[in-house]
DNA sequence: AGACTTTTAAATGTCTGACAAATAGAAAAG
DNA sequence: CTTTTCTATTTGTCAGACATTTAAAAGTCT
């Protein structure tokens, strides 16, 4: 592992460029000790603060943990996926958020990608699923609920929806296409009406998703989709008067 | 935005996280300059290097960009869709190398994903598209072609129909499922009899997606995916022996 | 000998102060 | 008015120090 000091980029970045390489093609090993940073300062021929520096590049990316003590140091970590859906949130939210996205665009790519669990989810949801999402329809029936707190539940019956599939991979890729699109979700106002209407489309998906019969349940996954955009269009042209 | 010095958590760690809220909660808008390192310093009550670790965390994420010189600082950064790419797709590839995910796992979210995305590209595909698809199964059919350039192939392939559906969020979020997969992939031993059934698969494809027959693209797609597991079983079951 | 306490060494976390390098704007020179 | 030079600001890097945490080694008592 070698870094050039005349390359116009920060050592920091390059040293921890360098470590990141290493443990994406294997030379590193999961929980595997890195050298200390007096160590690898040395190494590379840098001070202390530069190797801390690139650590903590490597930390927030969940690649490494550090442990303090005598037997201390800096470890290889093991991506645990709630750590990966955790980046993978807060990377989609933003991207959505900073990127003029338009609704449309956000929306039929999360519902496309939800679809795509639907047959899976026919399959293999177990009773958990259904009760989980029986329950969140049931919140959301609730007359005082906020906005925020519908979304969060249609967010929680999405999730069950997906888990359902039983993939924990399609989970995680998942998570940013659903919770990624809840801020721009909250921008909707939901009426009494558009309440109820969406509450009968979520009892025909538990339903469908009941009698497993994963065609009824992307019918309604295409209907929701259609509706959601309607009201979000709604919602722009109010807002342009 | 305040810390806690008696937290067992790093201070570093904890500026991060102040910022990143800030960032997220949209207190602090995209091109937004950050106070000077020393003025933070001073805000947070920590030292200089304290400060310069949270904010080399953020730049691990793309949050923020530093500049140096008179005019220089830490700006809030609008994350591209590039710079989600790569996270996503490293964050991707370590879930898998890590977590000891079946390839039939990783294999059915990816192709169930991509599924969703052939109605749309159907639909909207354009020439270049369709260009680059027959061109990489051109590519695959080179005879010197080693294992590893056919999966890079394999993955430009894939990629043009993803992008086909003309929807960047969807192709950022397909990015990590398709890139992610390859060093799987890679562990294959394509031969020339296998390499033909795939490029002829590919080549269905291509041909559906002229026509625009969504319904046949995603027939094939089914197949190819299922061939793609059944050769994947067949090197587990020789590496057992 | 065995269990408990103390010491010690190694590592990360943090601070201080300094200098280098880049950069934009102000000041000076032509 | 244009070009050059200077200057102030800011990030990048370094060196050395001390604080804190932690596990293992050494020591002590029963």
């Amino acid at each position: 592992m070698k870094i050039d000091p005349n390359s116009s980029a920060d050592l920091s970045a390059q040293i921890a460029q360098a470590i990141r390489d290493a443990i994406v093609d294997g030379k590193l090993i999961v929980d595997e000790r890195l050298p200390s940073e007096a160590e690898m300062a040395d190494q590379f021929n840098v001070s202390r603060p530069t190797v801390r520096e690139a650590l903590k590049r490597l930390a927030a990316q969940s690649l490494i943990r550090t442990q303090r003590g005598a037997t201390g140091g800096a470890f290889v970590n093991r991506l645990s996926f709630p750590d990966a859906y955790a980046q993978q949130i807060t990377t989609s939210t933003l991207l959505l958020s900073m990127n003029a996205v338009s609704f449309d665009t956000a929306c039929e790519a999360r519902y496309a990608l939800e679809r795509a669990c639907a047959p899976l989810s026919s399959q293999r949801r177990t009773a958990d699923h259904l009760a989980t999402m029986r329950a969140e329809i049931h919140r959301q029936q609730q007359p005082g609920l906020t906005d925020e707190a519908f979304c969060d539940s249609d967010v929680a019956f999405h999730r069950a929806l997906v888990d359902g599939a039983q993939n924990p991979v399609l989970s995680y890729q998942l998570a940013g296409a659903v919770e990624g699109m809840q801020p721009l979700m909250n921008m909707i106002t939901f009426t009494a009406r558009s309440r109820n209407q969406i509450v009968s489309l979520h009892t025909a998906i538990a339903d469908a998703l009941e009698r497993r019969e994963a065609a009824a349940v992307d019918d309604t996954l295409k209907e929701l989709s259609e509706y959601t955009q309607s009201l979000a269009r709604d919602v722009m042209a109010k807002r342009a008067r």
